[in-house]
DNA sequence: ATCATAGTCGTCTTCCTGACGATAAACACT
DNA sequence: AGTGTTTATCGTCAGGAAGACGACTATGAT
């Protein structure tokens, strides 16, 4: 039987991103604001087309690389490339979920240190980061005195569902290393599970277990005071990726 | 800005669907022979084109039962209403993965209890449930001394990511009950740990452990000697979904 | 010198698991 | 009826991991 374009309905593909960093001990997330209709003015996830030789991988790299400058790094990709980690989320296909057309989103959630300053095609008061708190929250304030305004199409969704899946994978995965520079201290990867999680973790419990889980981190040598305090052990990410048995999310 | 169809490149859209049962104390997929070019005659997953005003998950729910009878039975249903559990899995979109055209595929993955024979299109020639090892397997012959063809498309590394989805799903979460009937045994759901994680369970430790999360299994009161024995306690899915501590998976 | 801050090492209790003994209640034989 | 087989269920014990928390260390700030 030969091709048959009318035996089915063509569909736009696009990807949009979850991009989450830790600053400033809160959970962030990359916004941008739409320059057009619908939802023009709006803050919304970048995101972009599919193009017609890429893959789904390929085309959430090329967005995150032009929407952040940073260099994915794919669970199967050669490691210590400076660069967030990509994985691909999930799917959302509502048939009203964009009113121009039926567009069909394949979401990924990247996860990166913290950055520079965003820039969004060279605007950079087009783009921020801003807590996950507030760009889910529904009316109200931000903490600069503007009106909060969801997030447009269903982003809102997206964003929840990357945050839940950024937040469960820290259990039991080695993936908050992917929020921390190349080198830190087991302080600083503590505050990103507080972070990430928005709870208090005992500093004490928290060093013996992520030191006594072999291949989890690998020490440099060297130490440093940039917290304050005490001079810590620098580390590095080792090569474990699955932690077993896995970090306990405290209950709420 | 008007709407511009020359913006993005059109795409079709498809559910492939990873539907799985334990028959035998085997974890088997369903699978389906193509009736036409590419793969003719080969064995692939069910699926087919999403309609131009369905949802994603109402396109695999649609596809569920054509291909089954199963009414779907998602996770925000009002719970024990008979079907299978259905879940989104993964998308799929490589540029080549389908030589006509361009076809990103959302595939799901189901959780059915032990069926009646399958039925595709009324055919049953066309239908079959198969262990996951045979489908994946590459080369060889079947247990029916059949040769043993790969899956059509990139069907195999669908099954394979829905396979490791239930084997890794099971272990925080009460799914596993999704694969059996209505009331169940205790010794019931350990055969479904069992072979969907091709290990042996220990019976008793298996029994404190289930017997022992609040919220996991209700008894019903009655009893059954279907397995042979003596008389087993039948329960039923309790509310929790969530199990913790999760069900360890033996080290291989 | 004193204090505040962070990091690191120990201790103790509690909970969970894995290994495994023992008993119970059915059925299939002889 | 008795014996063996099968499956279910209860109990015990040792080892490991985690939560709570005391104590000590090494920096910078005042």
């Amino acid at each position: 039987m030969p091709y048959d374009p009318s035996a089915f309905p063509p569909f736009a593909v696009t990807v949009d991103l979850v991009v989450l960093t830790v600053r400033r001990h809160a959970l962030c997330a990359l916004a941008v604001r739409r320059g057009e209709s619908p939802f023009q003015g709006r803050w919304a996830l970048p995101g972009g087309f599919v193009r017609a030789d890429e893959d789904l991988s390929q085309a959430a790299a090329r967005e995150l690389a032009e929407e952040t400058g940073l260099r994915a790094h794919e669970p199967s990709a050669p490691a210590q490339d400076y660069g967030a980690h990509l994985e691909q989320l999930a799917t959302y296909g509502d048939p009203k979920r964009d009113p121009r057309m039926r567009v069909v989103s394949v979401a990924h959630l990247a996860l990166a240190p913290d950055l520079p300053a965003p820039r969004a095609g060279g605007d950079a008061s087009n783009a921020r980061w801003a807590p996950v708190e507030e760009l889910l929250q529904q009316g109200g304030y931000g903490r600069d005195g503007e009106p909060v305004t969801p997030l447009a199409f269903d982003h809102a969704q997206i964003l929840a569902d990357g945050v839940e899946r950024a937040r469960s994978k820290i259990e039991y995965s080695s993936l908050a290393t992917a929020f921390c520079p190349t080198e830190f201290t087991v302080g600083e990867l503590r505050r990103v599970y507080e972070a990430v999680w928005g709870v208090a973790l005992d500093p004490r419990n928290f060093h013996r277990k992520v030191t006594g889980t072999p291949g989890f981190l690998v020490p440099t040598g060297g130490t440093t005071t940039r917290q304050g305090g005490r001079p810590a052990q620098l580390f590095r990410a080792g090569g474990a990726t699955l932690l077993n048995p896995p970090m306990l999310r405290p209950e709420v």
